[in-house]
DNA sequence: CCGTTCCGAGAACAGATGTTACGGTAACGT
DNA sequence: ACGTTACCGTAACATCTGTTCTCGGAACGG
């Protein structure tokens, strides 16, 4: 055998580095050349590892939702209760902190690329689907008496109205302050009763 | 003097090319010679109508915002009362029909090439901010002894709510039907006892 | 009828990008 | 030791992009 390389501590730093170009310049800047400097290595590793661009963003793509994932996760097994698991959860999705922005900053990329790529757009329904999905057990958990027309229609309305608050936080942070999305879903929930 | 060109129509021409392009084929395939195919003309002709690309983008933004506020006040002046004009406002930005999916694919095009260009982020303040302002004055219509900042955390949950289901609209029709589109702003409006 | 003057097509160019091909090299089995 | 084989740095290649430049030509004033 050759010599054996490390793959998951490269595919790691990859990742790492897709992650970081893709926070600091855009997806549009997402070039092999752009993660093969921030790795710090060259453009022949980049295609070692990945047969082409596309398996890159695919890659990327699965690296958000499974960062979202684990925020997510982390926010509801700490919530107290119901009500208290469905607004972290929210919370999440908000572009309130640097760390958020940076999600809401990528999301949109994403979201914008999937209009032309098909891949993408199939990878955006199955993550925002399980997403909803989670949304609509803990809208139902918070109120268990509610039909499931209802659960729906405010798990749309919800999801709409984080991520919408999202990505205006991320393209106007000064507009839509930490304050102002937090007050804003935290008014939604009330009117909605489930705060 | 030579022949005298038709400017204006040029120019509309042009951006409704950009428009075209922007909403077929994504943000990443929006050149110079996609923008001159779709116009059925040569890269020649953009260029001499606009200094450079950026000049081009931020023309048809500008026309996006027009087309949007027209559409706005237009439906802004046929409800019959101040609730009935905020209803249809915000439903002006939903992915509902062929022209607000559209509308809602060129919008999130722009919006995610607003994080790394910082005119086309201007541009987003500016229109966003008369946006709010419109349903600010709206909502203060339909609830006259709402304070003001609750008129405020009104506002930016309601902008996020539509927006939010106009871009996830545009980027999964079937997950986000008209159907469930309309019903969350109106379960959204009806929470917040503005239905 | 002709010169002037703008218009716009289209080639040309430099830079960037995805992708492929080649070659050195280091590890592993024998 | 040594051949084999995967690994990956490097560079070349083709393509695409924004931008510049040139030149033929059409419209208008005289």
């Amino acid at each position: 055998m050759p010599r054996t390389a490390d793959r998951p501590a490269q595919e790691q730093l990859l990742s790492r580095a897709v992650w970081q170009v893709l926070a600091e310049q855009g997806l549009d800047r997402l070039t092999i050349r752009a993660v093969a400097a921030t790795a710090g290595c060259t453009t022949g590793l980049v295609m070692h590892r990945f047969p082409n661009r596309q398996a890159l963003l695919l890659h990327a793509r699965q690296l958000l939702h499974e960062r979202t994932r684990q925020r997510m996760e982390a926010r509801e097994v700490a919530a107290a209760d119901a009500h208290a698991a469905l607004r972290a959860v929210l919370a999440q999705s908000l572009a309130v902190d640097s760390d958020g922005r940076t999600h809401a900053v990528v999301w949109l990329g994403f979201l914008a690329a999937a209009v032309s790529d098909e891949e993408l757009a199939a990878a955006h329904r199955v993550h925002n689907r399980a997403f909803r999905d989670r949304l609509a057990r803990l809208v139902s958990a918070a109120a268990p008496d509610w039909p499931r027309a209802r659960v729906t229609t405010a798990v749309t309305a919800l999801a709409a109205m984080v991520e919408g608050a999202a990505v205006l936080g991320a393209a106007d942070p000064e507009g839509y302050s930490a304050h102002a999305q937090h007050a804003a879903l935290a008014a939604t929930l009330t009117a909605y009763g489930l705060g």
